[in-house]
DNA sequence: CAAACGTATGCGCAATAACGCATATATAAA
DNA sequence: TTTATATATGCGTTATTGCGCATACGTTTG
């Protein structure tokens, strides 16, 4: 029973499920300083949140450079993807200040790579 | 979002998870000592993670003479519903000892009111 | 190599949660 | 009405979690 309790708590904290919420809804990956300047939260809280989903198996870091960047780990159980498929039905109005900014930082990233 | 917080958080502890996962399997209602002889939890101990799960709108009480039963909450939301979908999928092998014993004590109670 | 940048983590404190115990409340039975 | 049964809860202690701060570590850049 234990995997199932440690996934719940790691989901019940507001910067953890904020974050799950973004990689759920980006589909995509990002890294350490773009989920604090999307958060507006202290870097060593984001890192520490990180560690604690990272230990509950729902997400990967892959490391480029002197960025760590994280993903949402590939679902392995139906447990797992109705869980996903439940966060990803909360709504963005809930976050949509955050969203926003993280879609523009998206979009700034890709600009940077261009250029 | 604290709903949502407040939920994980609901069933992120063993007992509580327990209670939720017997009352999904047995779709039906439970009374507070058949919950604390099928955990095997003390019974103040039971009434007040009951008292969380209500709290979180999980579960309801019905009272019926001294007993009080419980029933989880009619669904109403697609979150909520994915979510309880989710703990359906955890086997009954992780529970087994109590979802055999609680079987037992449901027929029981069955043969109980027919005496 | 030194400085700058991105990330992680040890330490100590504060808030919260879990739990054992005793006891209160409510209903039913004798 | 006393007693027994079922459930709930206040109190104090302990365990866990979250967080701010300082700092360490790793990579890149100058």
């Amino acid at each position: 029973m234990n995997e199932y309790i440690e996934l719940f708590k790691a989901l019940s904290d507001m910067t953890r499920l904020k974050i799950i919420w973004l990689l759920t809804n980006i589909d995509g990956k990002i890294c350490v300083s773009e989920i604090v300047e999307v958060l507006e939260e202290y870097q060593y809280n984001v890192s520490r949140n990180l560690r604690i989903l990272k230990n509950a198996k729902l997400i990967e870091e892959v490391k480029e450079g002197k960025w760590v960047y994280y993903h949402l780990c590939p679902v392995n159980s139906e447990f797992r993807l109705l869980v996903q498929e439940a966060i990803k039905t909360i709504p963005e109005s809930k976050m949509e200040k955050e969203i926003s900014k993280c879609k523009w930082l998206l979009t700034q990233r890709e600009a940077c790579k261009k250029s």
